[in-house]
DNA sequence: GAGTGTGAATGTATTCACAGCA
DNA sequence: TGCTGTGAATACATTCACACTC
């Protein structure tokens, strides 16, 4: 039964069930050990993470793909366009809006902001880019509530907190610093030099399985 | 007693850990509680992941920053300089090449490779640009352990491999592919799809907690 | 027969709580 | 007295195993 709660890491899995289904033809059937192999997990986590949220395989068959996929976009809320709003155009952040990815799972980044004069009023990648003192206005606007922050050296927590207060309910924060998480916003962290250190670890110690960034 | 072992998530803490205390002063004294606020954890477990590896602390006053700061390096394996090579030299890549946070903690991508006749041959933020058919012998002659996948589509499958066969022995990946991870080599992932897809069913599920990237 | 859905059993991580030391 | 180090208790996640359904 749906009765039980999920454990967090379920929506990371959910994210590459989902991943992979969508190479697949949606009418064939897949069982839940097969989708397993995909993700290196086991069929018994599969059956696990899909029934907190409901019943949608066929006793004796598996699971159709198609109807599969559908039901988890509706559980990770992808069943509609994310607009988001990028904070740092620098290298990372220009990669980040041309990267092509996003788009096909409905994310959108509608408009950046940067506290460089020569691009503040021009079009990277198709998106505009303001002055930060912007923000409030901007997010409100159009209604944003998702945030990714790739300020390149501080302030991230400035931005983070502006993004906030207008509004945004996610951050997804690439600089390396220890931010305050806000009391209503969903944070997470992308820090490459800690991957690196992690990966440090693992070989100095000999640590073998493989690991999901994660994390987060 | 370091008899018991380490979680699989220790790493990860160890990492948060060392970037708090390398902004401090080293003669100074930190308590397991006022360390663990910095990251979001608890003193317990902070103590915890500490007396896996030995005994750092002083009673009834707390960890010595300096001291600290070197034990934990020396666990995670930064108590030397690694050599990183890069594969795929795009946007997202090119950024990376200048990303400044790396060389802090003792890591240095050395070379790069891409198949863009355009820039192999040059150097890109310093860093040489070959072609892949290179990886083997150019790796094996500078003894890199460590590699950076970046390539903009598809292949990255095969960059692993190459990479692995030719001795690497951990990998960041950041195609946004299921990989086969290789027997023998760390893999890790980051997916910029899959965590904004997890803060969409964060927000969608109003779930409060924050992730750390990881996450791996 | 084959594979889902799901309680029960196991394994792993975190928190508690306190003895012992500076 | 204040904080570490660490077993014991708890919470959480994964795996097992099997009744049940198509």
């Amino acid at each position: 039964m749906a009765g039980n709660k999920s454990p967090e890491s379920a929506a990371i899995r959910l994210s590459l069930y989902l991943r992979h289904l969508r190479k697949m033809k949606k009418e064939r059937i897949i069982s839940s050990e097969e989708l397993a192999q995909f993700i290196g997990t086991s069929g018994a986590r599969v059956r696990k993470d899909l029934c907190y949220f409901g019943q949608f395989g066929i006793a004796g068959k598996g699971y159709l793909v198609g109807e599969l996929q559908e039901e988890i976009s509706k559980i990770l809320g992808l069943d509609k366009a994310w607009g988001v709003a990028l904070v740092g155009v620098g290298k990372l952040g220009s990669a980040l809006l041309g990267y092509d990815g996003f788009r096909k799972s409905g994310f959108n980044i509608r408009i950046s902001f940067d506290v460089k004069s020569n691009i503040i009023g021009k079009k990277i990648a198709g998106v505009p880019v303001y002055h930060p003192y912007q923000i409030p206005k901007m997010i409100r606007e159009q209604k944003i509530r998702m945030g990714i922050v790739a300020v390149p050296v501080k302030a991230p927590q400035e931005s983070i907190d502006l993004l906030v207060i207008s509004g945004v309910e996610a951050i997804l924060n690439f600089s390396p610093i220890t931010v305050i998480a806000p009391a209503d916003a969903k944070l997470m962290q992308v820090d490459f030099t800690n991957q690196l250190e992690i990966m440090s670890y693992f070989i100095t110690n000999k640590v073998k399985e493989k690991t999901q960034a994660r994390l987060f």
